[in-house]
RNA sequence: GCCGGUGUGGCGGAACUGGCAGACGCGCUGGACUCAAAAUCCAGUCCGGGGCAACUCGGGUGUGGGUUCGAUUCCCUCCACCGGCACCA
């Protein structure tokens, strides 16, 4: 060999060979076009829904067009291609689809920066970023784009939103809730990232609001149960949901209030401890803090716990503080022990979980040993560590938060803690005093939104009928365009009198619209539904196309999203499911969470100042290389780096490929591919096992372990030995078909990766019709048998010698080849061996 | 603090079920081609020692230990980094 390679972006040389062959300039950037228009006409990766093939539900993140799409983009949609392409060559009705999560903030603040209006600037972005992704050559199903931020869709965000009215899934409740500035508006809690909010980081505050919510928490259990059908998902994920879900399982027990007739119910979920609960503490939220301290000290304690709700809602989110309580004076009485226990407000209960009032058992839990020591309050030992020799009568130096055996606990001493709490639990029922009982972290989804670029949520306040929901002949309740954003406060949809005012549904009377948006992470968590038949009018989407697509088979996407995006879609799924739409309990059976995309050691961003820009690439390199470098250099799952090098090295492995079919490209006039003309016996014996096994190698790694980059790597090993074994290889017939057939899955096997350059090649090599609609290669198992077996010889554990073998010969045999050989005797040194160990086809170790 | 993940050459990474550590690519070194450079091609490249040499000896997968004939792989300890949760009762 010796081609000239030429820069293919330069001018097309007129150069030509003096071997045999004329070299054809390798021009990406024509050929890259020439195919994507080709797959467009014939429609190649159109989905269609034919009952004889197996269907393939391929699904990535959908982008937000925030103008361009960046390396995390290509990285999502370059795997997912891939395994789409492999399929569709496989045999299956792949569906794989994109749209846009065209709705948010960005364009509503760019619309405000720059004085055009969301839906010009989002259009926009769509539009071109549209092109970017087909100069990608992604093979997209184009004609089921979906687009959020249009009236045909979001109507059924509203359309569901009503359904889940109707059922009380969907619900209006005044509550604190986070309110970032910079955004002017609510986040839910998913959005509040490490106290700040999830967008600009900005310190979230919390502020009193009438809001809308989604009631996830009726599902939190099945969230949590629904786990056991993810078992592929990563672990990371699966726990960072159930850290969010935060199922905990205890008692709320009654503890009646001294000199009056109400209780103050607590949550615990160590009912074990409450013999030695010693004090009460309500939160300074709690409604009851008022009735503790109305009376002679009320002037002394109100400033007080005015001081501390300031501060906890000033500093929610943001960590420990310093533990701060008063006692009120009162008492309760400890159901378990009737003895008076002392009520104190503190700033360590949170109103928002469990009861908001809690039993303080300072001898086992540490926080509340932190508060006894600080007021000096009595701590009792009621749990014995194991093998501990007691007496348990004094107070305690330090906690002992474990389990162990109960003492100083009545009936219940001598208990082991879990057994104890099962016989607790029922005790405190056939009392009346508490009931066993499950609390969640998990808080109801705040959807309420006060912008203008989103869903007008579907409801009228009407003075005299309250909250209607708008009827579904109305739908959709149209985004007004015509809106003057100034970026004050207060949505500009409650400004807009042609929106607000309307007629109430039910009496016709004069009502007020609702003027806030919908979350848009609602639009997304349904959008996968959307694509089985996106252009629905009757319903969201057809349950019979839902039922023939669904579930995803596999959702490729960052794991940003492990408890924002991720949780609400199955959530949505449920509720859906609930509403008879759908089937399945569970949209994504399969997560690829993709790896993060970074350069110099940090994530790509604006702020590093480190962002390469795909467009860019693509404009120099062209789809093909961009897309192989970067599914070569990490796992899908891991972490990728960007190097400008290793994308020259994957360019030059394109023009060797490139060069290796022209090279050879005489050996193709005579007809197809036909492996049989190759002698698994004659000269091309080596090549055609490497062939058969590079086969088997790809079709394994692409679809079994998604291991894209070990993929890549042994089609590189097989396009070295062709170039190494050519010029022998070319002097015999057999050869010459091992050569050819070698070449020619070189092409096939590259097409999900390089789509362009294997369907160029596939033509240059005179194929017709599509590489993308011929079939996946199949591997010959025989063929890509090893004939010998290398079999290693070790001395105590240590490698000496190793020797060719006939695959399968019985491990006696295998241990009188290793003893004589020369190297092994010289390692004995005359020892004589106590123990040989012999694995068939794979090694022999002699212990002496 | 609790939970999860990761740790292998100069770099990205490979080794699939406990069996040849470092595939493939980058980078680097030397050579060919060239007046020269680039590109391309060929050869080498885990570390250390010995040999003119085909070679040979020793060490080596974050640390320390364990199980095993044999450990990057399984178990325990510790360390570092990344991520989630965090006064959640």
């Amino acid at each position: 060999m010796g081609l000239d390679l030429r820069d293919p972006l330069s001018p097309a040389p007129a150069y030509s060979r003096t071997i045999t062959i004329m070299a054809e300039t390798c021009d990406f950037a024509a050929f890259e076009r020439k195919w994507q228009r080709a797959w467009e006409e014939a429609k190649a990766f159109e989905a269609s829904e034919d009952p004889s093939k197996p269907k393939f539900y391929l699904l990535e993140m959908y982008p937000y067009p925030s103008g361009r799409i960046h390396m995390g983009h290509v990285r999502n949609y370059s795997i997912g291609d891939v395994i789409a392409r492999q399929k569709i060559m496989a045999g299956f009705d792949v569906l794989h689809p994109i749209g846009w999560d065209a709705l948010g903030m960005p364009a509503e603040n760019a619309a405000i920066k720059h004085g055009t209006h969301p839906r010009d600037w989002t259009l926009g972005n769509v539009a071109h970023m549209r092109t970017q992704l087909k100069r990608m050559g992604i093979s997209y199903d184009w004609s089921r784009e979906v687009n959020t931020c249009l009236p045909e869709y979001y109507k059924w965000n509203q359309w569901i939103f009503l359904r889940l009215l109707e059922r009380g899934l969907a619900f209006r409740k005044d509550s604190w809730v986070n309110w970032c500035s910079p955004c002017r508006t609510v986040l839910a809690n998913e959005q509040v990232v490490g106290g700040g909010c999830w967008r600009c980081e900005t310190p979230v505050i919390q502020k009193k609001m009438e809001q809308w919510f989604l009631k996830i928490t009726d599902y939190a259990d099945e969230l949590l149960t629904g786990h056991a059908a993810l078992a592929k998902w990563p672990e990371h994920v699966l726990q960072m949901q159930k850290n969010w879900i935060g199922r905990s399982e205890g008692a709320h027990v009654h503890f009646p209030l001294e000199g009056a007739s109400r209780t103050i119910e607590v949550f615990t979920t160590r009912l074990d401890t409450i013999c030695g609960a010693t004090f009460l503490v309500v939160s300074a939220e709690h409604p009851v803090v008022a009735e503790l301290i109305a009376g002679p000290r009320e002037n002394e304690l109100r400033p007080w716990v005015e001081r501390t709700v300031a501060e906890m809602r000033r500093r929610r989110d943001v960590g420990e503080t310093e533990k701060d309580g008063r006692d009120t004076g009162r008492k309760a009485v400890n159901p378990f022990t009737g003895e008076l226990v002392p009520i104190w407000i503190a700033n360590y209960v949170l109103m928002d979980y469990g009861t908001g009032a809690i039993m303080g058992v300072p001898a086992h839990d540490a926080r509340d040993f932190e508060f006894a020591k600080t007021y000096g309050i009595a701590i009792r030992t009621v749990i014995a560590p194991p093998g501990a020799p007691g007496p348990f009568d004094g107070e305690p130096t330090e906690v002992f938060e474990d389990p162990g055996t109960l003492v100083n606990s009545g009936p219940f001493s001598g208990l082991p803690s879990a057994e104890a709490m099962d016989k607790m639990g029922l005790h405190a029922e056939s009392k009346g005093i508490g009931r066993r009982s499950t609390t969640f972290r998990l808080r109801d989804w705040g959807i309420s939104r006060q912008r203008y670029w989103g869903t007008p949520i579907p409801v009228v306040y009407c003075d005299a009928c309250g909250i209607v929901g708008v009827p579904d002949r109305d739908l959709p309740v149209e985004l007004p365009l015509d809106v003057k954003l100034t970026g004050e406060e207060g949505s500009p949809l409650e400004r807009h009198e042609g929106f607000v005012r309307a007629a109430c549904p039910k009496c016709g009377g004069p009502a007020r619209r609702e003027t806030d948006t919908m979350d848009t992470f609602v639009d997304s968590s349904w959008y996968f539904f959307r694509y089985c038949s996106p252009r629905e009018e009757a319903l969201p989407f057809r349950p019979e196309a839902a039922r023939h697509w669904l579930p995803v088979d596999l959702y490729i996407g960052g794991v940003e999203h492990a408890i924002l995006h991720l949780i609400y879609s199955r959530f949505f799924t449920k509720a859906l499911r609930d509403l008879g739409l759908t089937e399945v309990s569970e949209p994504f059976p399969h997560y690829l969470a993709q790896g993060m995309v970074t350069k110099d050691g940090s994530a790509m961003s604006k702020s590093k100042g480190n962002i390469v820009d795909p467009d860019e690439i693509l404009t120099k390199y062209g789809a093909d290389t961009l897309r192989l470098f970067i599914l070569f250099a990490s796992p899908p799952d891991r972490e990728f780096a960007w190097s400008e090098d290793g994308l020259e090295g994957c360019y030059r492995f394109l023009l060797r490929v490139w060069a290796a079919v022209h090279d050879n490209l005489d050996l193709f006039a005579g007809g197809p591919d036909d492996p049989a003309a190759a002698d698994p016996a004659g000269p091309g014996s080596r090549l055609l096992r490497k062939t058969h096994q590079t086969i088997r190698k790809v079709t394994e790694d692409i679809s079994v372990r998604f291991h894209l980059n070990t993929a890549i790597s042994s089609v590189m090993e097989l396009c070295n030995m062709i170039k190494k074994e050519r010029d022998p290889l070319r002097e015999t017939a057999a050869g010459r078909a091992a050569l050819r057939h070698a070449l020619v899955s070189v092409i096939r096997l590259l097409s999900p990766f390089t789509p362009h350059l294997a369907e160029e090649l596939w033509e240059r090599a005179g194929r017709t019709g599509l590489l993308m609609r011929s079939a996946w290669p199949a591997f010959d198992p025989a063929l890509a048998r090893e004939e010998t077996a290398t079999v290693v010889v070790q001395v105590n554990g240590k490698l000496r010698d190793k020797f060719e073998t006939a695959p399968g010969t019985p491990e006696a045999e295998l241990e009188t080849a290793a003893l004589a050989l020369p190297k092994v005797q010289a390692a004995l040194g005359g020892k004589v061996p106590r123990k040989i160990i012999a694995v068939k086809d794979k090694l022999v170790n002699i212990v002496a």
